[in-house]
DNA sequence: GATGAATGAGATTTCATTCAT
DNA sequence: AATGAATGAAATCTCATTCAT
């Protein structure tokens, strides 16, 4: 088969399996279902995913290449403001994404969960091989990279004054966020509050936090404690 | 058998659940395994844990009660201290604790994205009825319960200045050090580095950050990004 | 299980796999039914059983088993008559047992297939650990032997004048009677006939020609064909 | 294509059977491999041979047509010899086929327990209609007959005494050579011996056996065994 | 309460055979 | 006629959980 039309077929597959791994969670979901949602044979939907396991890592990687995709539209969209603004775009886009699509948020956890190094036994060989999971682990680093970038970009056009490392300045903000999605998926969603807090206002208290660090220089040495 | 023999042999088997929990994740540790490391058979260890859900509970609240206890003990080590500096001390806390505790963490995270509200299919009847279960739902705001008290004393010692609501300032914080863990979990541990970035300075800069957040007042409209 | 309940069960199982084989055939007969008619589920017979092809073999066994038992008959009921008396008994018994028992006489043909020696590939290590097929290598050279034995009777008591190694002689006579049964096998039944002939007849034939070579002194250089 | 090309496609598959057949047995020999070793698709296969059992079929055929020719050669050699001597040849020769050709040999006896009466289950109509099957009974009954041609012929030079039907004569000594050649199966081959006892002496004292069967009277009502 | 055996439900594999191009 | 992909049917395996003793 032609690349491009296994491809199709992949996606079409994907498609089935977030339907059904969204209606009945990662261990409920039978391969059955998908296959049959997908108008095809159990085998053949093993000769394109080899394991549950991989198909769950496809539809994350799908997951991850939206996420992506949207990164690459914000930093389009806001290619003439500053890099600050740019930035915290991307944390919006980051949560928004998250409480948008619930089973690509927890996919996106759970892959966290899974990569921890020197983990033999919680990752199968089968799936470390796995093609999805080698093109996750790129893009991964991508999201980062991207966001470096504009920070670097805000350091450059005077937006941002925290002079650390862009990296770590990314990372950081990356660490709010991802705990951002982490509540959330504990929380079930935008509109639900955990202790009468909404999360569309955590959302707007991350972003201002975020805009602080970034606009501010700062010492690390301030905060020593000794426990 | 005596209530406290009872006991002793749910902590034994706790222990070894700990362990092959560790070793090989939640969905691929064997029940098998963990009875056979417990020196019980399955049968036994299910008369104790009715599933394998409930031992996971279990050992869920094992962690839980862990961090409470650090928690009591740095809220009385700095009762002398300001709000501020007890409020930031607890979350160092929590992030060694996630350092130090990577099961746990994740368990103490695994339970708080499984009792998200509405998620029928998740949660089992049976699990909700499980005693661990419920003593953790009781135990679990606590922790923010005693954060927030943290952030109130400090409002009133004078030494946090932002006057937002205490739950709100605590599940922000909570939001950082979350990320700071689930991050942590996918570098490996504390002297593992992403990108070349220690996770002791990326604690360094939430710790820091926090500061900020609670010595300055703010003003969350500001941050509104049009995406 | 004590080993007792287990042999048990495992005949339990056999008579169901005997039906079913015999209705189905070794290629249409499914696992499945197997374990329905037996009362059981698949696991467990794959518990007791660890291949259809083991199965089969456990079959191949019962098979064997019932044939010595026969032999073991025959031997006692003719053991005041002369060796010679007893040993074509045996024949006798082993033409009507192929007759009677149309799936052994199949079973026991394919496992003279099966064992040829030298034949990695045909059997799978799996069968050639399998107790089963152990166990019959052993009860088929007794087959052999306990034959030869009254050969040797025969020879001791003058009935048996051919001065032949009673084993060669049995060996002799159970090619005659593996190729009766293989016959048999082709023609269906003993009343069914192949070119008009009468399995019947042939089987008279065969135990004829039998105590020809017995009772007479044989020159096998007499027969020397170049080809 | 045309048709001569066709032919040798035929043959080039038939020859990669061969070695598969052989080397994995009926049962695990997989048409993939069969394929590849020829060098076309399965695809591409099943064009020539519309299935396994097909296939084997026409591997049959082949073997059939082999011994068959060989007969005749024996025939033709013995044209002035006696019938007695010329029978012997053709036992002789089947043996020694046998010997040379495991896989002609299984595949032929194969073909006598597939046709056998009333078995449904193991011919589908696929089978029956193909066109080496229906070759194949053509030719089956040729084996038979032209040995019974010999005995007849030995009947009539004086070189054969036993009157009975001819036909039956030649069955009773196929009973004996068939039987050989399932022991050689077992046994493995010629040289390979069971007991201590070398193959080529069962090779002699079965011809030998049957010299005696040929050139005596029988009465079958002397062994009459009740068991 | 402890034990060995069994169950149930679904994942995964294997292959002969067929389809679409 | 050739090809790569797909089907269907069953074998086999895995494991949480339950049963019988």
């Amino acid at each position: 088969m032609k690349e491009e039309k296994r491809q199709n077929k992949e996606e079409l597959i994907i498609d089935a399996a977030e339907k059904v791994f969204s209606k009945y969670g990662y261990k409920n979901a039978k391969m059955e279902d998908v296959s049959k949602l997908a108008g095809i044979t159990k085998v053949t939907l093993y000769s394109y995913f080899q394991s549950k396991e991989n198909l769950y890592m496809a539809l994350t990687y799908r997951g991850f290449q939206k996420l992506l995709n949207g990164y690459y539209q914000i930093i389009d969209k806001h290619k003439s403001d500053t890099g600050l603004h740019s930035s915290l775009a991307l944390l919006d886009k980051f949560m928004d994404f998250s409480t948008e699509n619930f089973l690509y948020n927890e996919a996106l956890l759970n892959y966290f969960s899974a990569i921890r190094s020197g983990n033999e036994k919680k990752l199968t060989e089968a799936i470390k091989e796995s093609i999805y999971f080698k093109k996750m682990q790129d893009i991964h680093n991508l999201l980062f990279k991207l966001a470096a970038k504009e920070v670097l970009r805000g350091k450059e056009d005077g937006s941002i004054i925290n002079d650390f490392d862009p990296m770590f300045l990314s990372l950081h903000a990356w660490t709010m966020v991802v705990g951002y999605s982490k509540v959330l998926a504990a929380s079930g969603n935008e509109k639900t509050s955990i202790f009468h807090i909404k999360m569309s206002n955590l959302k707007r208290i991350i972003l201002q936090t975020a805009k602080i660090v970034l606009v501010n220089k700062m010492d690390l040495d301030e905060v020593l404690i000794e426990n």
